[in-house]
RNA sequence: ACAGCUAAUCGGUCUGUCGCCGUUGCCAUAAGGCAAAGGAGGAAAGUCCGGGCAGCACAGAGCACUCCACUUCCUAACAGAAAGCUGUCUGUAAAGGCAGAGUAACGCAGAAGAAAAUAACCGCCUUGCAAGAGGUAAGGGUGAGAAGGUGGGGUAAGAGCCCACCGGCCGUGCAGCGAUGUACGGGCCGUGCGUCUUGGAGGCUGCAAGUUCAUGUAUACCGGCGCUUGAGGGUCGCUCGCCCAAGCCGGAGGGUAGAACGCUUUAGCAUUGUGGUGACACAAUGCAUAGAUGAAUGACAGACACUCCUUUUGGAGCACAGAACCCGGCUUACAGAUUGACUGUUAUA
RNA sequence: CGGGGUGUAGCGCAGUUGGUAGCGCAUCUGGUUUGGGACCAGGGGGUCGCAGGUUCGAAUCCUGUCACCCCGA
């Protein structure tokens, strides 16, 4: 059985790859998430994730913070399948993963769209 | 007992599974793996003050500018804190809020009002046929502010003109380190704000400071100094000396977007003792307690505690809020719990 | 993290040596026109972001607070 982990390694860090992605990534949504992607080859890990949460959408630094951490879990605990059709393809990618809502949602749930979300991705990666 | 006021403390606990961060140890050529013990706050917040630290600037002194201002005291420092003083406001009270250097000279005080400061509009009194002249701050009216206030004597009418009490000012004695209080005496006193005067503080920029390494570009351009008549660098607390020495400094432009140091041991925390009304200081003993950087400190499940609602079975809730170089304050947000001092009300002894 | 700025009528802005809060557009009424626009005349509309303080008096000075914007790699 595979872990789950999401180490510092895989996270998404270099400015110039972030401003490329937001550039020239496409966009899929699964409400209230939305990911932003794009391959990216010359990078160590086989999925690099960048999250993000708006200070305009959350003004304190404890909600931004709560929103934060259940979308890292949601990633960490159902990550395997997108890894496993990346690697199958011999493909990195760079992953930018933004909360579009503007109140709290529960891990459970946030889970759930993380698992279609991620189902997205391969689906719309496939077609282009 | 209830209500309040004030000073302080706390502001969830435990177990399991899966994760994140740096540290230490072991294993491994390496990538990494395993284990251990740690991992948000009283405000981490706002960034309103004050320092440390760093770079740059700087002969000395003065002026200007900005801020502070009852007294004594604490502190590294402060616009902060402590103990007091005076006035004023709120409260039955405990208590709390606010203001408080000085006034020689100069300026301003809209509208209203006769007049806003060497004052006479109406009124009153004297004089005069009258016009007017003189005296008068008791009364009217305006205003935030109008000639110390109240009462009596006194007078042509009035007025500190005189007296009593009160308020203010000056002097002396006493108490206090002092602000100030108090007793006696004196003369009889025009409001507010600002400029100003006196004393004190302040160089500028901020960890994205600053330092080192790697990658990369421009050995090109402009200015200055220098090329053996020695710029600059090393040694060094400084000068001399000695050594190295052909480049060095600034500007504009181009390039890089990675890593390390700074980075957590400190004006540090706890306990006890001593001094002080107190803030605090000193001494002894013990402790080591986040250090990330597109930014970790979590997620899920269960149990307990607490609060509320229903009622004996359950349901709901559980504040404000997340370190970013580090400290001392201030301010603002905050469910609830505990302890000490004090005040009021009611009841009982 | 650090630095700076703004908040005034429905909208865009003046007014900050303290003394009745204004301008343009918009809006309303009347006139003009066959009707509309333009034009002419007149009117209404303000917790000056919020809460305290200083002052006789605050949009203006001081303190706190809220919201928004800009700059620094």
């Amino acid at each position: 059985m595979k872990r789950n982990t999401f180490p510092l390694k895989e996270h998404l860090k270099s400015k110039r790859v972030i401003e490329k992605l937001y550039a020239e990534g496409a966009s899929v949504t699964a409400y209230p998430l939305r990911a932003v992607f794009l391959e990216q080859q010359e990078q160590e890990p086989i999925a690099a994730i960048l999250i993000s949460v708006a200070k305009k959408r959350f003004r304190h630094a404890v909600d931004r913070n709560l929103v934060k951490r259940r979308i890292r879990e949601a990633y960490r605990t159902s990550k395997h399948p997108l890894i496993e059709a990346l690697e199958n393809n011999g493909k990195k990618m760079a992953i930018a993963i933004l909360y579009i809502d503007t109140k709290h949602n529960s891990t459970a749930f946030i889970k759930r769209k993380m698992e279609k979300l991620l189902d997205n991705i391969i689906t719309k990666y496939r077609e282009a």
